[in-house]
Parts: C-alpha cells; structure tokens; sequence
DNA sequence: AAGACGGGGGT
DNA sequence: ACCCCAGTCTT
C-alpha cells in the first residue's frame, strides 16, 4: 500500500501529458495499446494521431482496406499489429456491433492482444484490478525487489504478473498501472536512472546493493543473421515499374517491394546479370542493368541483417502488371524501399 | 523454451 | 556493437 501511495504520488506530478490520456474509450485505448508496443512514446505518437485523425470510430477502421491501414502504419514496423489491428476492428464492429469486450478475459480472446494489451484495455476502461507488466514493470520491480528471475523466461513472467498484482492500488488499478510505467520510462530507465532523487532509493534492493546496472536479469537472444537482398528497380516503356506484394509468412507481410533476388552472398555485376537473365520479369526481354549503390545499405532489424543493393533494370519493352511510376507512393512499403524511393530520382 | 517479427534511439 | 522500447504469436 505504500508503495502504491508512493507511487502515485510521483504518477501525479511527473506524468506527461499524452493524448490517450484525456479518454477512456476502449477503441482509444486498444489504440494506442497496440500501437505502443514494443514502441516507444515518442516514435508512436504521430502515429496515434493519424489513425484517430482518419479512423474516428472503429466502424471507420473496419471499412477502411487492409492496404490503406498497411499504409498508415508503415515504418512502425511489426506489422502484423497492424493486420491484426485491422481483423479486429473487423470482428468488434461487424460481430459485436462496435461493442469492445469489457474485460480481461474476453478482451485477451482478441486477436494481437496478449496478457500486457488485455490487462491495460481492462484496468484503465472498466477499472478491472489486473496488474499489467511490460518492459516497464520489470525493470521497476526487479530493481526495488532485487527480484533476478530472467524476465523473458515463462517462470519470470509469472513471477512478476504475480508480484505487480499484489502490489496494484485495488481502489485504483488505472493509476497504479498507468503510474508504474510512466515511472519505469521516466525515472527508472535502463541506463542511468535517475536514482538520486528517487522517491524509492531508500527501500530499493538494487540501488543500495550496486545491482542497478544488472537488473533486470535477461536472457541473451540469438544474434542477427545475415542475409543478401538484391532488388530490381524497374523502369520500363511509359514510366513504368514493378512492385510484389510479399506473402507468406515472413517479414513484411502484406507489404510491397521491388521484385527481390535472395542471395546467399554478394554478388558481383556478371554473376548477378545472369541471375537477372532468367528472372520472370524480364525473361527474354532486352534491357540493361546498373547496379545504383556501390555501397552495400545495410538495414538492420532485431533478428536479421540485410544487406541490400538496389539494381537499376531499363527496358523499352512493355512489362507485365507493371504500374505507373506516380503511384509507387500510394503502396505500403518497407522502410528500407522507403528510403530508396526518397533518395532515388525516378 | 526459443524464434520470428521492425524500426528508432541511447550508450 | 549492444541494449531497450506501454509484446504477441508461432513453432
């Protein structure tokens, strides 16, 4: 109880002034929830902004094409919180006539919405006591209780699920856990956190034992692996080019791209011409190639490295399902073709 | 339990 | 180079 007090205390004059804070509408919160994971505030706000300014409602969610929130969502990045932000909009307007569930356990039934999502939606909108836990919460609580357990293994997540929970304001499930991530990012940050004027300092585990630069207790991912990307830029009779949508179940599902050659390494101008000589899209069509940077773009994710040339394919000829140049920027596109298209004169 | 899934920012 | 971010889903 007075670590809730304490806490809230500090929510109360410490908070930021945030847009999804002045509602508790669940299709806002859902929102923003969605948005803002594995998000930070500051890279996700204007995107909140544009789906509130073009979806008001969750009807004008519904509506809208999978492409065109594809579109708006692009260079958040994970973009299956947007396909599944779409598919659920779908199922709240069309199956539960715009009715969002009303508590955690049906709203974890929702598809991209997990233990974190369903627990936030079901404090702040309906005052549910269930006690949410993101990066945030983990660090806060592993630090003041000098808890070690590796947050990303299933027994740590159990252990502070249960810990946040004995721990949340019952009379205020909304403030405590609005409070205690605004406290992680605030005061309690990965890198020098701001312990000297630390309303908590005195009863915290690892700040009077020296252990703030070791906890949390992470286990180490596997690291990136690298991969060779070679996209053709089309140019073709008319101002034409080519775009593919990717499918399947790798990265950037949904999303378009410059017909792509997988390599297992680099390649060098003649090695990769005769690759591009037996591609569908210009097979026996006369055309030249360039290669437009020398330097490799290297395009760095979480769990892969690309690295990237973009290959320059002119032709007179006509192209199959080419499109007009002028409309490559209607297409939801990969940051890393969204970078070229900004740089690249066509 | 381990990977896949993005992109930006900090140190 | 490595870590983190208002995590979730699949294998």
């Amino acid at each position: 109880m007075i670590f809730s007090k304490t806490l809230i205390a500090w929510y109360s004059n410490n908070k930021r002034d945030l847009p999804w804070r002045k509602t508790i509408a669940p299709y806002y919160i859902w929102l923003s929830e969605i948005i803002l994971q594995q998000t930070q505030v500051k890279q996700g706000l204007p995107y909140y902004e544009r789906f509130v300014r073009d979806y008001p409602t969750v009807f004008d969610l519904a509506n809208a094409p999978e492409s065109a929130v594809l579109k708006l969502w692009q260079g958040l990045g994970y973009y299956s919180r947007a396909r599944n932000l779409h598919a659920t909009a779908q199922y709240i307007a069309h199956e539960l006539n715009g009715c969002f569930p009303n508590n955690y356990t049906d709203l974890l039934k929702l598809k991209g919405v997990g233990d974190y999502t369903a627990s936030a939606i079901a404090s702040i909108c309906f005052n549910e006591v269930t006690a949410v836990v993101d990066g945030n919460v983990y660090r806060v609580l592993s630090r003041y209780f000098g808890v070690d357990t590796p947050i990303n293994s299933p027994k740590g997540a159990k252990a502070f699920k249960q810990l946040a929970q004995t721990l949340i304001d019952k009379a205020r499930p909304a403030e405590f856990n609005q409070a205690i991530m605004e406290f992680g990012a605030i005061q309690c940050r990965p890198k020098n956190p701001d312990c000297e004027s630390c309303p908590f300092a005195k009863g915290c585990v690892a700040f009077n034992t020296q252990a703030i630069a070791v906890l949390p207790v992470k286990i180490k991912s596997a690291k990136p692996k690298k991969k060779h990307f070679n996209f053709l830029v089309l140019i073709s009779k008319n101002h034409k080019t080519l775009l593919e949508k990717r499918k399947g179940k790798g990265i950037w599902q949904n999303l378009y791209q410059f017909p792509l050659i997988e390599t297992k390494k680099d390649l060098d101008y003649n090695a990769f011409k005769d690759l591009v000589d037996d591609h569908s899209a210009v097979k026996g069509k006369s055309f030249e190639l360039s290669l437009y940077n020398e330097v490799l773009v290297v395009h760095k994710l979480s769990h892969q490295h690309l690295y990237t040339r973009f290959w320059i394919v002119t032709t007179d000829d006509e192209v199959e399902n080419a499109i007009p140049i002028s409309t490559v920027k209607d297409y939801a596109v990969p940051i890393l073709i969204g970078n070229f298209l900004e740089v690249f004169n066509f």
